[in-house]
DNA sequence: CTGAAAGCGCTAACAA
DNA sequence: TTGTTAGCGCTTTCAG
């Protein structure tokens, strides 16, 4: 920088206001530092500005997955957000590993990012502690415990109801949902130890269990009774587990005109498992999905789904963490839910 | 750390030392001032760090789109090679954006990362000069443009060797080639501007050359023909563009007995675009993609692919930049081809 | 083995 | 408007 100041025979702090765009700065100095800084080929060093700003204008993403598209494309609304507003990204994938999840939380000490979007996967109850502090904090997905930190959830419940009001209004009267948690049935109340969940329930049963109970609301609401043996629990959310898990229902005798499918990944095994029992979609069973991942929309037959708004959930949480950074404390607790809606496409056309 | 000091009695070069893992050190000293640290709760400054060292332990990605699965599972691998190696990675996304590409290598001068991996998709004969520096770099994907860096490129030739050998093996004549670029046909040499290719060639195309020019080379070397025909040229490299280029193909009335389709994708636009029209897969058509996305193995039928071996990619990837971040410079340009091998499922099964 | 001290390159008060 | 200067928190000689 000192360079650039002899150069152009101003002085350094001249090159810094320029640098950071500060005004009152006559039109020709402006010129004559610029001509320095493009002559000298000078870029300013991050880690010294780092230092002495305190700031880095990075953020941090941390989310369980990248090979899980709809994270994949979580992440993509993300960066792009991010780079909007001139912020970078590091990306911390957990791969479901708890330990990796609350490390990338303890980090944040360290000041390497400016603040953190964290999709939690494995903490739990109990585990508030860890995110106490000022420094600026956005939490994704459901809610699986009382984060002190501003929450920007999907929209279950909406999608949920226009999934309810979309089947019953095309005369479905036997809606089977894969994914479905059974222990979120009102009959037995939300368990303690959801069946087959190892300790710090994973976000899977976690959104499994907030989807059924929207559901099951949504079916309630609208006087449609819910058959308990039409509640499928597939292994794990791959397609490969709905595709199992809608051959399973099938071979148990049971008989339905719609499956729910609480993510897209279940809902194209769902497609697969019917085809295979050569039942065809949508004239014998429709099938609705959740998620709304790119490819949803180019397979054959495409597939009707709920819209989580991804870009929109991106956008409000990028803006909260920026504003957060702005204020330089935490913004209070409080959830932000975007209401996700339906896309019809031909596994259950709208009429 | 002043603080810690203190706290421990000792001077701050002895807490430097003890957190940067220095031997020679007294157990006893190494104790009080680990009390220390967790009675305080430090956390080193990075920024500072970042400043004194001249180092961030921070890798830059940038690739063109983490949408596409290709991209997200190579990025997930990547970040995990990071990780293992005490890096943290800011993931750029350039959208296949020409300028954002530029920006993501030009801002490497603020020394924000210590090293590059860049997936080029637009930049081009000419931007070479962009890439000059002694920074850290590795380029990956096809050699667009001779990089003044190491380059990890996939095994297109070995893949397409494979292909072919399993193919012809297997009693097929008539290889329909999906994504293929008739101008890599040796008749009509190697075209300076491709039909539909935007200034710039983008890397879609480019796979899209070389992968077919590694095909045809390995039908010459089995001595197998090749009709023009069967290559097929898709809008895109989407399900979408696969499924209508196969159904283009037989509207055109062409028959074949295999389609190789270029990627994954196209593969699974050409399983639907086969279902369509009453094809049976592999009995009257035989399928093979090339990238071994996690889905394919998943689908149905299960997909046969070429695997690039997309860890090892990335295990390459960070240790030569890893290497180069260590010695300080640039490593000499050099390509470092992975081999891909063949995975053989049910659209088209080793015997 | 331990401690004192000199900066890393930049920003922001403050003075002019 | 522009210039001078004191650190930001850490690492790393170099003496002891």
């Amino acid at each position: 920088m000192a360079d650039v100041a002899r150069a152009a025979g101003v002085s350094v702090a001249s090159v810094s206001n320029y640098l950071n765009h500060r005004p009152y700065m006559t039109e020709a100095m402006r010129a004559r530092i610029a001509a320095a800084v493009a002559d000298l080929g000078y870029q300013v060093d991050a880690a010294a500005r780092n230092l002495r700003s305190g700031q880095t204008r990075l953020l941090k993403l941390s989310i369980p997955d990248l090979r899980q598209l709809y994270f994949a494309e979580l992440a993509e609304d993300f960066l792009a957000q991010a780079r909007a507003h001139g912020y970078g990204v590091i990306v911390e994938s957990t791969s479901n590993n708890r330990d990796r999840e609350l490390e990338s939380v303890r980090s944040m000490g360290t000041r390497l990012a400016d603040g953190l979007i964290l999709s939690p996967q494995l903490m739990t109850h109990g585990d508030e502690p860890m995110l106490a502090g000022d420094w600026p904090l956005v939490v994704l997905g459901e809610r699986l415990f009382d984060a002190p930190a501003p929450h920007v959830a999907i929209g279950n419940r909406a999608g949920a109801k226009a999934v309810v009001r979309h089947l019953l209004a095309a005369g479905c009267r036997r809606i089977a949902v894969v994914g479905g948690v059974r222990a979120a049935l009102p009959a037995r109340p939300a368990a303690v130890g959801l069946p087959g969940a190892p300790a710090g329930a994973p976000a899977e049963l976690s959104s499994g269990v907030v989807r059924t109970r929207a559901f099951l609301d949504a079916m309630r609401e609208a006087g449609a009774p819910v058959d308990a043996r039409l509640i499928a629990e597939p292994e794990g959310w791959g397609s490969q587990d709905g595709r199992r898990a809608v051959r399973r229902l099938l071979d148990a005798g049971e008989r339905f005109d719609a499956v729910f499918a609480l993510n897209d990944l279940l809902a194209w095994g769902v497609l697969r498992g019917l085809r295979d029992r050569g039942l065809r979609v949508p004239e014998d069973v429709r099938v609705v999905g959740f998620d709304n991942l790119d490819e949803s929309a180019a397979m054959s037959p495409s597939l009707t789904t709920v819209d989580p708004h991804r870009r929109q959930i991106a956008r409000l949480a990028v803006e909260s963490l920026l504003a957060q950074i702005e204020e330089g404390r935490r913004a209070p607790a409080g959830t932000i839910e975007v209401p996700a809606s339906l896309v019809c496409r031909e596994s259950s056309p709208a009429r």
